[in-house]
DNA sequence: TTATAGTATTAGATAAGTCAAATAGTTAGA
DNA sequence: TCTAACTATTTGACTTATCTAATACTATAA
């Protein structure tokens, strides 16, 4: 469900391809929802054909021509009110780095230890690819996206980007904790 | 793929049945995988169709009986190979309240104050029940799945159910910040 | 004894997501 | 001119997830 909303969402900026809600989703959404090239084409389709998005012309750059879709009085009307119902369902998360930890406690206390430091190692990489996105890649999203720096529609879409970042300190001290826990304990 | 390595998990601490693992999910891993009746059910049997997991047995206590499945030397095997070796791609996460908050921007003022006093609450009522699970529920997960308190596999269940609670907080910081941003911007 | 609630599993129909690869145009450089 | 790299979309096969509901057993209480 969150794709068509998402492709809805970037509609809502500004007529665009699917390649081009592809680099988005890249430059930005990509960690809180993953975006598959074949899949965000099969969804503009389908969203065409529920009236919720339009095609609205073609463009030619470098490349081969584009297909730019819009969206709806009818689409905006969903977008809506899926923003303005929001449900405890929503908060239901999908985090397989979390189901990895839950179970971790399978390995005998060295590779545990092992396991700490590569997920400490994995999260300090995503930190660092996500304040880049956070600081240096807003201007490109802001030009992709077509919006300016004062659109209130560039601020949330910065929101939400720093949420990854803030999710990574967390995460960070987490397992900083976890590692002390284990360090202090019985010593085998 | 995180769901058979939860089914997975979940078995190696003792055999069980698809209700028996429902129930764990429920009572902790629910927040950050979600797992389906009816594709627990599908996934046991493919699982055992690999040799993953094998029937050991059947039990009857208050209402029908259940089969109960085991984690094979296999399927052990392969949930310690999917452990020590984490990979970038397992910290991409599927948040919908987060896809929400990004396009959240193309709500009027009035509309997007709601819809962060709403997310708040949610955010607020999970972190109750992830806080319940985390005191008062470890019990009860304790038991059902047969581990003992100092168990490492109960160790670190708990600590990933901390994870939530903790993300819970980050999350109510960061909704905080943006109210507090939007109001002392340029009022309308 | 009848209804209800909880236990336990299965089936069917869709929907959504993944992975790999094919197709095809454009540009820039060796 | 050939090739490599980037742009842009589509297809097929498959896996995974979701939603609904059917089936059926047991225990308890009205």
């Amino acid at each position: 469900m969150s794709l068509n909303n998402g492709i809805l969402g970037f509609l809502s900026m500004k007529p665009m391809s699917g390649y081009d809600i592809k680099k988005l989703f890249n430059m930005s959404a990509a960690y809180f929802w993953p975006a598959d090239q074949a899949q965000i084409y099969r969804t503009l389709k389908s969203l065409e054909r529920d009236g919720l998005i339009e095609v609205s012309g073609f463009e030619q750059n470098a490349g081969p021509s584009k297909t730019l879709y819009t969206i709806t009085e009818r689409g905006r009307e969903t977008m809506r009110s899926w923003l303005l119902n929001p449900t405890l369902s929503d908060f239901v998360a999908r985090l397989p780095f979390l189901v990895e930890l839950f179970f971790s406690g399978a390995l005998n206390r060295k590779e545990l230890l092992g396991f700490l430091d590569a997920q400490m190692e994995l999260n300090n990489s995503l930190h660092e690819k996500l304040s880049e996105n956070y600081t240096e890649n807003k201007n490109a999203f802001a030009e992709t996206a077509g919006l300016s720096k004062d659109d209130p529609r560039y601020l949330s879409a910065v929101w939400a980007c720093r949420w990854g970042v803030l999710s990574c300190e967390t995460y960070t001290k987490l397992l900083t904790e976890i590692k002390a826990e284990i360090l202090t304990g019985t010593d085998c």
